[in-house]
DNA sequence: AAGCACTTTCTTAAAATAGTGG
DNA sequence: CCACTATTTTAAGAAAGTGCTT
């Protein structure tokens, strides 16, 4: 097999690396190393630590000892002194004002995610209120068949019309003995001709794979940083309301090549405001 | 299937860290 | 505390791989 050639390391500027691809390897190395010395300073030090790194694409990676959670709510929900009129006091200190901006972040989240609830919501009415596309069979035109498909399609016909009139037959015997009016509606409120509807077709309503708190099968050799994958309760930073897949959150907390544990869930919206 | 975001592997030199002495 | 040295770790560059989305 060919050896690799390579420089090796090189000293670069720290500036914005211009290649995307380069910036992206680099991304991925340098958090991993973050992480790593962020467990280190725990370990040797007793620190507790908590990291969140957004990728350039947008994908949040936590860490956190002993978890992102507690991290945050340790420095979060600190006593809060009386606010100035106009709500924020500008004497907080970092971690009280961190409280505020903390609520008001909650509560974009909070709004946010009924807006994209809303549009979800639009987009599926819209969908159902568009004119079907397909016409129904019986409405197709008849004029380039053949005369056996003629012949075809008038047998067709006949049955169907000797087993709609048997089966609406049934239903009235049956319902007239409870009230000929419900006999009525249900005749022709269940018709599947109407709606075109398929009988194999699923009624049940299918999401987008992703969402939610599913925990994957979590390799401890991929995807994120270190080793040891053991699910732990997702944190708050990215708990949405609604299905949103075009963001995740990767998060880990614990210390690596100790006891460390990965979410990497893909419920979206880590996005903080501030 | 293609494209994208991200990860991993390998080689190697830069950088960090620990240990020691003044 | 600082300087020096030895050892260890980190990360650049290149390339290939993985997993997810469109």
């Amino acid at each position: 097999m060919m050896k690799k050639t390579s420089m090796g390391r090189q000293k670069i500027e720290i500036k914005r690396i211009d290649r995307e691809d380069s910036r992206q390897v680099t991304f991925s190395k340098r958090r991993s190393g973050l992480f790593k010395k962020a467990s280190e300073l725990c370990t040797l030090c007793g620190a507790e630590s908590a990291l969140i790194v957004f990728s350039p694409a947008g994908k949040a990676f936590s860490f956190g000892h002993p978890s992102v959670d507690s991290i945050l709510d340790r420095f979060f929900t600190q006593d809060i002194p009386p606010e100035d009129s106009d709500g924020v006091s500008s004497s907080l200190p970092e971690g009280h004002r961190g409280g505020i901006i903390y609520e008001l972040n909650r509560q974009y989240t909070e709004a946010f995610n009924k807006l994209e609830a809303e549009k979800k919501r639009a987009q599926m009415l819209k969908q159902i209120s568009k004119p079907n596309q397909i016409q129904s069979w019986w409405e197709a035109p008849i004029e380039n068949l053949s005369l056996h498909e003629l012949e075809q399609l008038k047998l067709i016909m006949k049955e169907l019309k000797h087993s709609v009139a048997k089966r609406g037959n049934e239903l009235l015997m049956d319902s007239s003995s409870q009230s000929p009016f419900l006999a009525f509606n249900s005749l022709s409120m269940v018709d599947p001709f109407v709606h075109g509807h398929k009988p194999n077709e699923r009624n049940t309503p299918t999401f987008p794979h992703g969402h939610g708190y599913s925990l994957p099968n979590w390799n401890s050799s991929s995807s994120v940083a270190f080793g040891l994958g053991l699910p732990t309760v997702p944190h708050r930073l990215g708990l949405p309301s609604t299905i949103n897949t075009s963001n995740s959150v990767s998060h880990s907390s614990g210390l690596i090549g100790d006891n460390v544990s990965f979410i990497p869930h893909n419920f979206g919206f880590g996005h903080r405001l501030f």
